[in-house]
DNA sequence: CTGAAAGCGCTTACAG
DNA sequence: CTGAAAGCGCTTACAG
């Protein structure tokens, strides 16, 4: 591996005995060359080893044909999210398409407010940026595009959200019907980085409001917090469990807590749904094939991820205005009756 | 958010009536200024709004604090590999520590031979190159340093390989003492790209390798391929089932193939390890808590994975010399018997 | 069709 | 402690 310094456009010219412009023009407006030229150009680039410099390239353009993402926590973390994960390859999959790489911006917490200005990207996906989080006040003096995915919806940046309220309502109401009178809800507990997941928030609201509109007491709810994902399931179980009066049901803020604490159950010995029943949300492909099947409201992830970084290229590429863009999005939830509740 | 036009160092300079220098050095070598031109310098660029352009800085230092991850394939397919996860959780939390971003650069069998020179990285991290691949020219004589995991061993560039071959000879050698002598490979099929895996070829010839040793002919082992991750193991299980002598036992070329392989078995109402024994490679944490639990080869992912980055770290920064590192690093397996076989 | 020149927005010896 | 100047390596009106 050699690692003479680099060949520049300028050496090219020489060597070739053109312009540096000639060059330039050989690679961006090879219609602007004559034949012979452009042939001569491209061989002795091709002799020396010549590439474009990418940066020089992005100063000059000023583009850079990358998109940051930000995501709320460190990538250990995240990919251990279903749900992410279909997020992360619906993205992938239209950054492809459009020849678009994906810088990857942790962003918990702890980030500092100034951190976007310091990324060579042409915009920024965001992903579950809460009002009170770090990056609040840059994303609405952002330079760049921006786009917004399961956020506050304070922000004036298009967004993409979920009816976290409705289909957690409809939850909720579901297991009321079904004459549920002590429910446990099973929720991320406080983040040690502070950061507060907006979704998670909304579904809480919609629960408590198809208790309230049922005209029962709050306590008829049960809130309990843990950390972590699938993992968090046999904890979130056990602390479900030992509360008094003892519930008949779990709401659950996503699906892989649901998954968890269907595995905790069944370690416990207690049968789902006859003792505990079981409602998730998101709909995730595992929830159709877990014991047993989970009840749980299903969105659109695929669709929403790839309209939300549909928008942020077409943002970029300035195919569209902001002024156009049809915000919030908010994409609808079914209610999927299987067999865990 | 406005998209007001930016403001540069050269307006700060102005306004705070000091030269282009001082504001630079105000961010870059703050003691070479005195407090008070300092203090000026930062209230006027707050006041401003400014923030310094990060393509241009890198222009001039030549630094991008960004790691180049050159994956195998789409984001959305290695996403699917719960040993990828592992791979690229470990790889973001290094990167979180020396404060370098990951880009993401997908490189299937479809990729430019020159792609990687107009990236704005610092380095290379490379996953599963082999010979065959596009890249291969690439990297001997990329000018910023690379490394390369679970890659053919021909490179001359720090590899982090696992001793697959020997692994592979283990797992065989284990389900031919213990009597089987019609024994499937599950592996990969050729992908569409036309990518090569070279852990899946040397995890191959330890299989074969071990049959030879044994004095047994080559039709002892059946080659089986299949397309797809967990999802492949129901089409996998079926196509050996079918085999003809049929087999008493499967070596998989990972967990992943393994654990779909044992789901399919369980739909079709075969028992393992009894009427098939089911041997899996890399001993991820999902081998340990399936029915029944997987035999497997493991091997340490996280110490590897780590030791991988830190080392392209240490080499973009120059605390270590090329010929300084120990390569290849082959990470030692060891066979974990389980009950699936 | 081709080239001289200015510009993208920084950093960093060098000189004072 | 402070500034004028050159440089990082491209692109792109503009003029011919």
């Amino acid at each position: 591996m050699t690692r003479k310094k680099r060949v520049t456009l300028r050496d090219v010219a020489r060597v070739a005995g053109v312009s540096p412009t000639a060059v330039s023009f050989a690679y961006n407006a090879p219609h602007q060359l004559s034949q012979a030229t452009r042939e001569r150009i491209l061989e002795t680039a091709a002799e020396l080893g010549y590439q474009p410099h990418p940066v020089a390239r992005t100063l000059a353009t000023g583009k850079t044909n990358t998109i940051g993402l930000v995501i709320p926590a460190r990538l250990n973390w995240v990919l251990n999210d279903p749900l992410f994960r279909i997020f992360l390859g619906e993205i992938g999959a239209v950054c492809d398409e459009h020849k678009r790489r994906i810088l990857l911006v942790p962003a918990g917490g702890d980030v500092s407010p100034g951190a976007l200005a310091t990324i060579a990207a042409d915009g920024f996906l965001l992903v579950a940026i809460h009002r009170t989080h770090p990056l609040a006040k840059a994303i609405e003096r952002s330079p760049r595009p921006l786009v917004l995915v399961d956020s506050d919806e304070v922000f004036q940046a298009p967004l993409f959200n979920v009816d976290d309220v409705g289909g957690a309502y409809q939850a909720a109401t579901y297991l009321l019907e079904k004459g549920h009178r002590q429910i446990a809800v099973s929720t991320l507990g406080p983040r040690p980085d502070g950061v507060i997941v907006p979704v998670f928030e909304r579904r809480l609201a919609g629960y408590r409001q198809a208790v309230a509109d049922a005209g029962l007491p709050p306590e008829t709810l049960q809130v309990v917090h843990t950390r972590g994902l699938l993992s968090a399931g046999a904890e979130s179980f056990a602390k479900i469990w030992a509360l008094e009066p003892r519930p008949t049901a779990v709401l659950c803020a996503s699906d892989v807590r649901a998954l968890g604490i269907l595995q905790g159950a069944r370690q416990a010995g207690v049968s789902v749904p006859e003792e505990l029943a079981v409602v998730g949300f998101d709909g995730i492909p595992e929830s159709a094939v877990s014991f047993p099947p989970l009840t749980t409201v299903y969105h659109d992830m695929v669709a929403r991820s790839r309209l939300a970084i549909q928008t942020l290229i077409d943002l970029i590429d300035e195919r569209l205005d902001e002024g156009d863009v049809q915000t919030p999005f908010v994409s609808p939830t079914t209610m999927l009756i299987r067999e865990s509740a």
